[in-house]
DNA sequence: ACACGATGTAAGTCATAACTTACCGTTAGT
DNA sequence: ACTAACGGTAAGTTATGACTTACATCGTGT
């Protein structure tokens, strides 16, 4: 039940910024902690419990370390997601990515 | 961002059991209740902070309150969720690691 | 070798939320 | 009308976890 673990990391706010945060690509630490109401030790703190739950990963460079999403710790999740739906589920999922399309488009 | 109040809610184990119960069909607090490792008020709690989010629904039948599903209320948490696949998503990547050496190089 | 910048970790504080018991109102049956 | 079942709400307790500051560590450049 992975999927109890992604939800309850995911659950607090700032370590959701974070975590959305690494959708614009892989970040060391200061450059995540910046601009947030919070300390950088928080941010740190935050990161280990990502990185535990399996929803990032990091890479040492030289002093820095880079964290970077890992879509497989969702996995879980999204299919627990959408076993809440029936056969309507391809119809959504359809419509979707259909409304992503049209987003990528008038960018 | 009602994905955020989504993900506060189901994160706790037991009012996302309550939840889940709910998949098998419409049940009264005491069904509902019943197995579980807590009190009934406990549940009746948890299922006013599910009503709040708007992932279920309340109706009377006589004496009963009777608690259904609302898959309506998941659907920000799964947009959201998607939101982390997909072409566009890579393409910003991109474009976000470049920026990001430039900013690096100029330092 | 030294100093600085980047980051993890320890220890302690504090707010919150999940639980309990006790109580109340409401409906159904006799 | 009385009683019992259903379930919401109040009040209080307690564990947890998100935060802070202080410190330790490890690379980099001079």
């Amino acid at each position: 039940m992975a999927y109890g673990t992604a939800l309850a990391v995911l659950a607090d706010p700032t370590r959701r910024k974070v975590f959305e945060r690494l959708r614009g690509g892989p970040r060391p630490v200061n450059l995540l902690a910046r601009g947030l109401p919070v300390s950088r030790p928080a941010v740190s703190q935050h990161l280990k419990v990502l990185k535990d739950a399996g929803l990032v990963e990091e890479r040492s460079e030289g002093v820095r370390r880079i964290y970077s999403l890992r879509r497989e710790g969702l996995m879980e999740l999204r299919e627990w997601l959408e076993s809440f739906w029936g056969d309507a589920l391809d119809a959504f999922k359809l419509e979707a990515e259909r409304s992503y399309r049209l987003k990528k488009r008038d960018k």
